[in-house]
DNA sequence: GACCCAGAAA
DNA sequence: TTACCTTCTGGGTC
């Protein structure tokens, strides 16, 4: 069974997770080692088992199915494999692939996607997300019937019935800034309320304390007839010529594949209709605002999620605002695509939408704001975050300035009669003392029922502060974006509750292939420690090794042969380095701008606009600040010197940094660069290992380069054995310094390093500002040309990796997700380094 | 619980 | 009014 291993240590993660939350889970203990819970979400040990035991095992924990599954006669035009723990396994070269690929998506959590065989997971709250955007129970076994190469295993059917026949019939409604618990089904409420959870979640008016239990009798309102709004229709254009590519692939396809598997995805594919409501009796209980995470939670776990659906055009309580997106806007088909999953019924779901960094995810969350047409709030995770987003409102929708509102530590607009408010999650969660201006702004927030909530870099909310926002504002509908849905730490699933369930997620090959992002090349350079850094690094302890493997003279060796390369191909170069001292020495030695926390807004500016117009810049230094939200579309090439552990999601954003799609380069192979500088021997080889796990189960592949061919031939810093010492006594005294008291540091070698470090800087910024000067002219020449985007990158040379790696010598290693590498050094690699 | 770093406030 | 510096809080990973 591929992956049960890693399955295992899922619901172990999960089952942690869920002791947290008082043991809720004995009546589920039905599972024989004890190991396993049912509410992990996955597909439950006692489903898989009436296969698995059936089923021989041999030694690597493989087993046969051939006796459990009947393989079909037609079974090599069917594309897809269904394991009985849930995984799916899709031939990517199917003629169906795309089909197969859509409704998987919609169905299950990818776990892999490399170039082939791709895998998916279904989970409960993938199946949750299925019924949540229209689909039924009966067409999602019979697609899967019919797509599938065998015969369906039982417990699949059972689990798919189980997760979604009671999907959808309890919703969380908002009305009048109060929350209430909804339901055409008296029954499931009582159920509900049986639970001390929710129970205690449920808001008693003062007249009710004596134990009155009656629900609010309501009634639905009418449904209108779905009317597509303008925005949508707007963008019609776009979809029509995809489905009218997607026809022309069924053509061609149809000849060798069964016809039933058309029929049915012709079926599913449509957007569900407006179900005839009218009239529906319903009943609800209210609930306090402070519960409603214990309540959502709850709720998932007695398997009847709550939904949160937002019946915007029928809103006559909060007023419509002024926003339509502007006739020249064009969405691509996948944020089309993206968009039908949260309006197809003509209302507006709560949920989570992932595509890659520089896909466009504004724009889709913008296009939302148009079509609810209601007052939106949209939180992003920086000051610069929230001004790009108000250039993007600006830029491609019809809203007036004055309806936008900021609020940031030092943008607050005025809020009255505003539209769209756009501020930090920091400023929303700030818990201690507010200036009295934002006391004021946040009472008028948190006044207003808000539309439509915005989140951008969703997978932030599940920290405890951050979380807090959701209940302070009030919000019928949460839209949720982010490029990366991981965390290393376990509360990733949380957002199902919190914000909804995953609408869409786009692949980031199928994108690349298609042209909307670049095509990156990932690369990993080996760079061998020098005998005297590993001295130090061997004697060390964690917090100075990292600085060690970081300031390894050979790393430096290797970025500034790096820079040079790329700089002679007029590409322009983003370093990104966590760590501080290492990110100034660097800079400060190659004499390039550096941009980190304590950078004020005004020179971040500078150095910024420099870097995207400034001929005579093209390489900057950044520390995680640039992680997310730098928006620097000429970028294209990405060094990494050191890093947050093993992030996953930090690797994923800062190659989201180099993402956004390069123009006049599709006669190359590749378009951008993304290069991990990594010690040798060092835990950094472990913590890269870990950070690549997301982009490779995205498809991307690393190459590792041991040696940079012609970097003998440049002139180097840190070439002579006495540079290096220096460098290393520098280093030493500086984390010496970090461990002693400051009295000590008069007497100590720190002192110099210091006073290099300032005059350095003096005489980095002198440089900058001779740059800066000496290229005014040039700057005005440009700015009377006009500003003409992509012009400095039409005249990029051609130049192969191979070139660069020097093919002869590079080890070449595609990672899969399976492959595991010891974290301590095999001697394997030490014989290449001598090589 | 440690660490590092970034952001908000004043 | 603005730019700068300091303090505090919090996120993320180990």
């Amino acid at each position: 069974m591929a992956g049960s291993k890693r399955d295992k240590k899922d619901r172990d993660e999960k089952k942690s997770k869920k002791a947290k939350h008082e043991a809720e889970v004995v009546e589920d203990d039905d599972i024989d080692d004890g190991t396993e819970a049912l509410n992990s979400k996955d597909v439950p040990a006692s489903a898989a088992r009436e296969c698995t035991e059936a089923a021989a095992e041999d030694e690597f924990g493989a087993q046969d199915y051939r006796k459990t599954l009947e393989l079909k006669a037609d079974h090599m035009s069917r594309p897809l494999w269904v394991a009985p723990n849930g995984h799916i396994f899709l031939e990517s070269f199917s003629p169906v692939y795309r089909h197969a690929h859509d409704f998987l998506i919609a169905i299950s959590e990818p776990v892999c996607r490399p170039t082939n065989v791709h895998e998916y997971k279904l989970t409960a709250y993938s199946l949750y997300a299925a019924v949540s955007v229209g689909l039924q129970t009966n067409d999602i076994i019979e697609y899967l019937r019919r797509l599938s190469k065998t015969s369906l295993p039982s417990g699949i059917v059972e689990f798919i019935k189980l997760c979604t026949l009671s999907y959808g019939k309890v919703k969380l409604v908002l009305k009048h800034n109060r929350y209430y618990v909804e339901s055409q089904y008296p029954d499931v409420l009582q159920k509900l309320l049986k639970d001390p959870y929710i129970q205690q979640a449920r808001k008693r008016e003062l007249d009710e304390e004596a134990g009155n239990d009656t629900l609010i009798a309501g009634q639905l309102s009418n449904k209108s007839a779905l009317q597509l709004n303008k925005p949508a229709a707007s963008t019609s254009d776009g979809q029509a010529s995809a489905s009218t590519a997607e026809n022309g692939d069924n053509e061609n396809a149809k000849e060798d594949v069964p016809d039933d598997i058309f029929e049915l995805y012709d079926k599913i594919d449509k957007d569900d209709d407006d179900e005839d409501e009218a009239e529906l009796k319903t009943v609800s209980f209210e609930v306090n605002q402070d519960s409603i995470e214990v309540l959502q939670r709850r709720c998932i776990e007695l398997e009847h999620p709550l939904l949160a659906e937002y019946d915007f055009r029928n809103d006559t309580l909060n007023p419509d605002v002024n926003l339509d997106l502007k006739p020249s806007t064009i969405l691509r088909p996948y944020q089309e695509k993206s968009l039908r999953k949260m309006f197809g019924n003509g209302r507006a779901r709560s949920g989570v939408i992932v595509l890659p960094c520089g896909a466009g995810k504004t724009l889709v969350g913008v296009t939302a704001a148009c079509t609810v047409r209601k007052r939106c709030i949209c939180l992003a995770t920086s000051g610069v975050a929230v001004e790009q987003w108000r250039s993007q409102f600006k830029m491609w929708s019809t809203v007036d300035d004055s309806l936008i509102c900021r609020f940031t530590s030092d943008a607050k607009d005025k809020p009255m009669g505003c539209a769209i408010c756009i501020s930090t999650y920091s400023m929303l969660a700030h818990s201690t003392k507010r200036s009295w201006e934002a006391e004021k702004m946040m009472e008028w927030l948190q006044n207003q029922e808000w539309g439509l909530m915005v989140l951008d870099e969703v997978q932030t909310i599940p920290a405890k502060m951050f979380r807090r926002v959701l209940t302070t504002v009030n919000a019928h509908c949460k839209l949720g974006l982010t490029a990366t849905l991981v965390r290393e730490d376990d509360k990733i699933a949380d957002l199902n509750f919190l914000i909804g369930p995953k609408l869409y997620e786009a692949n980031w090959m199928e994108l690349q292939n298609l042209g909307y992002i670049a095509r990156v090349q990932c690369a990993e350079v080996w760079c061998p420690m020098t005998p005297e850094f590993y001295g130090e690094y061997l004697t060390m302890k964690s917090q100075r090794k990292l600085l060690l493997s970081a300031m390894n003279p050979n790393k430096f060796r290797a970025c500034q042969f790096l820079i040079r390369y790329h700089e002679r191909r007029n590409d322009k170069v983003i370093v990104f380095s966590d760590n501080v001292f290492a990110l100034k020495h660097y800079a400060v030695k190659l004499s390039k701008p550096y941009l980190y926390g304590p950078t004020n807004q005004g020179e971040r500016l500078q150095i910024l606009q420099n870097f995207q117009h400034n001929p005579k810049v093209n390489t900057i230094f950044v520390s995680k600040v640039a992680d997310t939200s730098f928006d620097l579309p000429e970028a294209n090439v990405l060094i990494q010197i050191s890093a947050h552990g093993g992030s996953r999601r930090q690797e994923a954003q800062r190659l989201g940094r180099i993402l956004r799609a390069k123009k006049g380069s599709a006669a190359e192979e590749y378009n951008a660069y993304f290069y991990s500088l990594v010690s040798q021997d060092t835990n950094e080889m472990a913590f890269s290992l870990k950070r690549q796990r997301f982009l490779v189960n995205q498809g991307y592949s690393y190459k590792v380069i041991t040696k940079l061919e012609g970097m003998e031939k440049e002139d180097l810093n840190y070439r002579s054995r006495e540079e290096q010492l220096t460098l290393l006594h520098q280093v030493l005294a500086a984390s010496d310094e970090d461990a002693e008291e400051e009295r000590l540091l008069g007497d100590m070698p720190g002192k110099s390093l210091e006073d290099l470090n300032y005059r350095s800087r003096e005489e980095q910024l002198t440089l900058l500002h001779q740059v800066l000067a000496a290229s005014d002219e040039d700057a005005e020449e440009e700015r009377l040309l006009g500003d003409m985007p992509g012009k400095s990158l039409s005249n990029r040379r051609v130049g192969s990796m191979q070139s660069l790696s020097g093919a002869d010598d590079a080890i070449y290693m595609e990672y899969s997700k399976n492959k595991k590498k010891s974290d301590h050094v095999h001697p394997l690699f030490k014989k290449f380094k001598k090589a």
